[in-house]
DNA sequence: TTGAAAGCGCTAACAA
DNA sequence: TTGTTAGCGCTTTCAA
């Protein structure tokens, strides 16, 4: 038997079992699918077939049939960043525990790249789309993905779509305000150029609104060319003398936990103390953050509680249990203080 | 137009467009797959009702007329594993570059969530399979796949299947040696319990070697309960107590990065220096590692190499490229010395 | 309780 | 250069 599948090459099909079974496909058909009514005899007939063919179940040809798939597609920002990948990890627990899979497409490299991920996951008839933060602009992908399908946007948002995040605008005023309270004056913000165009910018919306209340001056940090040079304030130079300069910051709000690691690894080069020279606070609360060698101040987010609602959202609407207009949910933040933020230096 | 589209729910087919450019089914298929011979007019008109239909190929149908996917299926340890991250975003690059997208199962939980991931993998007719780490045992997983697809061990390997890895054995061997230079004679192997059976196995061994070559004696570190209990040597105590009693190990050989993040953690808050009192080697070389704070000597495993040749292996044997017998890819490592290994401390 | 038949959207001969 | 036709493997009425 092993030898004949073998050489066979092709998987067994429905039609196979049917005739080693001597029944119809309809019957094995019922097997497989559970359906009451199956004399007991039969069944095990069948199951037997099904066993000696190691058949399997062809799903393309389902879901052609059904007109529907078990697929959620995922757009992800960057896997390396360590945010995305825990996100995405629980949200393939979410979905496979609905009987999702996740077919995902990585966007990194540049929104053409992205573009033809999108039209992909489209054609192969996805039931939903994620979107975990994405770099392109939001109008070509929207035309990519078109009207007939639930999108949701995950820790971001486009404007279009279901959205479930944290109030970013709200979680960065939160941090920069926790900087202002600890007396500094002098706070720049720490953008990310790459992804989260929208998330990023509500951001850092908020860090410019408590800096306004307080009377301060916004400055934005951002790479010019990792890891060396940033451009800050229009001009271009080296992270060390964006940090080291009479101007400089005395603390720094990241846009985000990763951007946050960089400024500590950039300080310690130049030998700045942190808190006691530099406060830096970030946002995601990733799990290297935690460690006592970082034990980075940040904003983090509920992941998991995140996922769940993303994927209990997205299952709704292509269940049709959810239905109307675009929904947004903004589940809570938390300012962790922990060690990389304290009194602003003496001037 | 637009208000139609969205009425109509389903999107258009093959068939809507033909009677939409008045032409037959076959000749819209010519055009969509670009076969030469097509009346420029016609091709003309086909696209232009593709375009007000804002028609889609459905893949679905297309897999099952042509018998294969450009599915490639990549079961992941676990994703919040910055190092299967990593990979796996360079697996994806390089798939998508050969026109294959990935569906991916995390098989963190247990092992039936992963059978049940691989068995729907397999079900959705993956062209190919690739494991990036696995929990299970071989033998089910093996069960569950069959033999009638080509599966590619990326650094992991479970004796049947293409594997592409570094050589762990002499990786580890290595990684150990340059701790006996350094005068270590007390020298600990902190193992991962979860992931890599078999990698994990060849780590150890090549440890074990190391340490048998030099006289000295193996003792193998474990999580029983993270962050807090570890099992040493067959019995339960704290982290912090392993590392710090008077036959405490001067040096400690981690099966990956992650774990020597770990005892680099729990030494800082057992006021242990790194490298005076205890050095540390890790394994994967992850992104984090790199930075000043931690600067951990470890072994770096090729990622982009080890994924190209894997992709490109696994693409090979689907298009018959690649025929006959397993092939074992055995890619160099480095070993990058970095602030976490020194002198032993004297006795 | 089982079987026959239609058809999901597409490709790929082959015929016209 | 275009159209006709026969499926791919399955589900799902409907009849027997």
């Amino acid at each position: 038997m092993e030898r004949s599948r073998r050489a066979r090459q092709k998987p067994a099909t429905i039609h196979d079992v049917a005739r080693l079974a001597r029944v119809s496909k309809s019957t094995v058909s019922n097997v497989i699918r559970d359906v009451p009514g199956v004399n007991p005899e039969t069944r095990e007939r069948v199951q037997e077939a099904i066993r000696t063919l190691e058949y399997r179940p062809n799903v393309v040809a389902r879901q052609l049939v059904q007109q529907r798939t078990t697929l959620l597609g995922i757009v992800i920002g960057d896997l390396s960043n360590p945010f995305y990948a825990e996100m995405a990890k629980f949200v393939e627990s979410f979905a496979a525990a609905h009987g999702y899979q996740l077919m995902f497409c990585n966007t990194q490299v540049d929104e053409n790249t992205e573009l033809d991920g999108i039209r992909s996951l489209i054609e192969h008839r996805v039931a939903g789309l994620l979107f975990l933060a994405y770099a392109g602009d939001a109008e070509s992908a929207r035309q990519a993905v078109g009207e007939q399908l639930p999108i949701v946007f995950l820790t971001c948002d486009a404007g279009w779509g279901d959205v479930v995040a944290v109030d970013d605008f709200a979680a960065a005023r939160a941090g920069t305000q926790h900087l202002i309270d600890l007396g500094h004056r002098r706070i720049a913000y720490f953008a990310d150029t790459v992804h989260e165009a929208r998330a990023e910018r509500a951001r850092q919306g908020g860090y410019a609104l408590a800096l306004q209340e307080a009377g301060l001056t916004p400055s934005i940090l951002r790479w010019h060319d990792r890891p060396q040079l940033v451009e800050a304030g229009g001009s271009i130079c080296t992270i060390q003398t964006a940090l080291t300069a009479p101007e400089r910051p005395t603390a720094i709000f990241a846009a985000n936990d990763l951007h946050a690691v960089d400024i500590l690894d950039a300080a310690d080069q130049a030998s700045l103390r942190v808190p006691e020279d530099l406060s830096v606070v970030g946002f995601d609360d990733i799990a290297i953050s935690r460690i006592a060698r970082i034990n980075l101040t940040t904003i983090a987010q509920p992941k998991e509680a995140l996922a769940r609602l993303a994927v209990d959202l997205i299952v709704g609407r292509i269940g049709g249990k959810v239905q109307g207009a675009h929904q947004r949910h903004s589940l809570p933040f938390t300012l962790l203080q922990r060690r990389t933020t304290g009194p602003s230096p003496a001037p």
